[in-house]
DNA sequence: CTTGCTTACGAGACTCGTAATAATT
DNA sequence: AATTATTACGAGTCTCGTAAGCAAG
């Protein structure tokens, strides 16, 4: 048994059983991975794959075994060289944060300006996604964090920090009737076609389960995966606007009104995730320090411990 | 990086940095453990152990860091394997548990006379220990399950589960003068020399701490580690006995009386400890499952379950 | 001067890539 | 017919054992 030839398993599983794609990917032969993968099966005295003749059609049931412990192995396999590097050369590296389009464009612009300054040998890379997409990114560890407001919660390999709360605010454009109203309630906002977030962006289930609570349901007419998709429109009077507060500023919006909503909307969690199991680096723990206002390292390491007794 | 290269830090931790002494036990050479161990240091970039000259000294802080992945990578190994066998030769295999005197002379004859019919092709080993010893052999990765009734808590790798509770039984000779008592108390037993088992043996610390409760100290006179010493040295007149209640068979013991106790002493639980984060073979959950009246393997399974997610 | 780690070197095993083959869709 | 896994074979690498060297207690 041999490192590679786990990786070699776990990759032509994420390949969707295609051994020719998982040894393109891996940059080696095909011959090389067939043949390491059957002398793993002939050492476990297993099968690993199904096959229909010479097909990989699927796992066999001591298959889907292995692949957590598998899954774990190379984990560690990682976390042994992250432990060598963050002694070796501490604050240099490479961090790929994952996150979404609203976290990107405005909550995250000072906070990675901030710790470029601080970890310059940090190769920081940003990448954008779906909610979906970025969790995906950090299980296979392609991303070592992922930061988003939903769905980082249904993962059971996912550990998430939360890091802030939020809510969203109503833009119109000041001549919209209701820009003239001193008081909001969520039938106003029923009342006119809405421009808003994509399903499963931002909060934007939260919106919907809080207007359905008040029996009411929106007339959503537009939806983005970022909000200045949103505004624009809005400053076409296609409709209300709902965005994340922090999207609207003053100076630059000046063609777009925001409206008092106190407490009428969600409060929403942007929460910070990693791969359970995986050893943070000083300087990944450093990022999610800067960007959590409420965390600090030691709180922290102590959700990684308690967690990471297994 | 390769398996065996972890396998040599961790045997070299185990002999306590003696290098020479793990390439023994590994049952290869001492060049060979010394070569590898440099290449591992190498490829991760920094020092696993701390050297004075040519002498392994101590383990470098990164070293220390690295020893827990180490330690659950190899666990991990083993599981693979035992996916494998499980699945491969279901009921062919070896079981080692590791217990005390008490368990092995009067719990178990029973229960492994029954699996041993069960699982015929199962090799199974029992080996007697102190609590201390027997809980390292699981931690080791030396024996699959311990059972014993103290201090198989204290250690944060293994998972306890309870398996039965039971109290003690107090002994005398048919003329000493506490077997005409109808009714005992603590006080009647503190008045008189005792016999009973060493600090760390079959809740023995319980005991002290029921007597401590009440203001009352035993003179213990002789402590051992097994109840059939216990009781050759009460018939002897050398004190009130103190044993597990089923260690005492009135039918045997004809020279020895059984006191009533309703209560008066404490009870204790019996519990089956596992390595966390090990692969249990189906055949050692059936153990577990025959040795614990009140647990089935699905109720294991769950508690196996909730502790691996990790 | 004994114990114990490291360096040197050579034999043997193993991994991996190319080419050819066989089986599915 | 095209795609995909397996078998065959050979070059190159790597591991490991023996022997020699060297540092520490």
């Amino acid at each position: 048994m041999n490192i590679q030839q786990l990786r070699y398993v776990r990759e032509i599983i994420r390949r969707e059983l295609n051994l020719t794609e998982a040894a393109r990917a891996l940059h080696t032969s095909q011959p090389g991975v067939s043949r390491q993968v059957r002398e793993l099966e002939a050492e476990l005295g297993i099968e690993i794959f199904e096959r229909h003749g010479r097909r990989l059609t699927g796992l066999t049931g001591p298959g889907r075994e292995l692949l957590p412990i598998i899954e774990r192995m190379l984990i560690d396999v990682d976390n042994l060289k992250r432990v060598g590097q963050d002694h070796a050369a501490r604050e240099v590296g490479q961090l790929v944060v994952a996150t979404t389009h609203t976290q990107a464009r405005y909550m995250l612009p000072p906070v990675v300006a901030a710790y470029r300054k601080r970890y310059p040998d940090v190769r920081l890379s940003l990448q954008q996604g779906s909610p979906t997409e970025i969790a995906m990114k950090v299980i296979r560890g392609e991303a070592d964090l992922a930061i988003a407001t939903e769905s980082l919660d249904h993962y059971d390999e996912l550990l998430t920090l939360p890091a802030y709360t939020w809510s969203h605010a109503i833009v119109v454009t000041p001549d919209h009737p209701l820009a003239r109203r001193r008081r909001l309630t969520l039938a106003d906002i029923a009342a006119w076609p809405v421009v808003t977030y994509s399903p499963e962006f931002a909060g934007r289930s939260r919106i919907d389960q809080r207007f359905a609570a008040a029996g009411l349901s929106l007339d959503v007419v537009l939806t983005a995966i970022d909000s200045d998709v949103i505004k624009t429109y809005v400053e076409l009077g296609l409709g209300v606007g709902i965005i994340a507060s922090v999207a609207f500023d003053p100076k630059r919006d000046r063609s777009l009104k925001r409206l008092r909503t106190d407490g009428l909307l969600p409060v929403n969690t942007t929460r910070v995730a990693v791969r359970r199991g995986t050893y943070l680096r000083e300087f990944t723990l450093a990022f999610i320090e800067a960007f959590a206002p409420d965390l600090d390292a030691a709180a922290i390491r102590t959700m990684l411990a308690v967690d990471g007794t297994r």
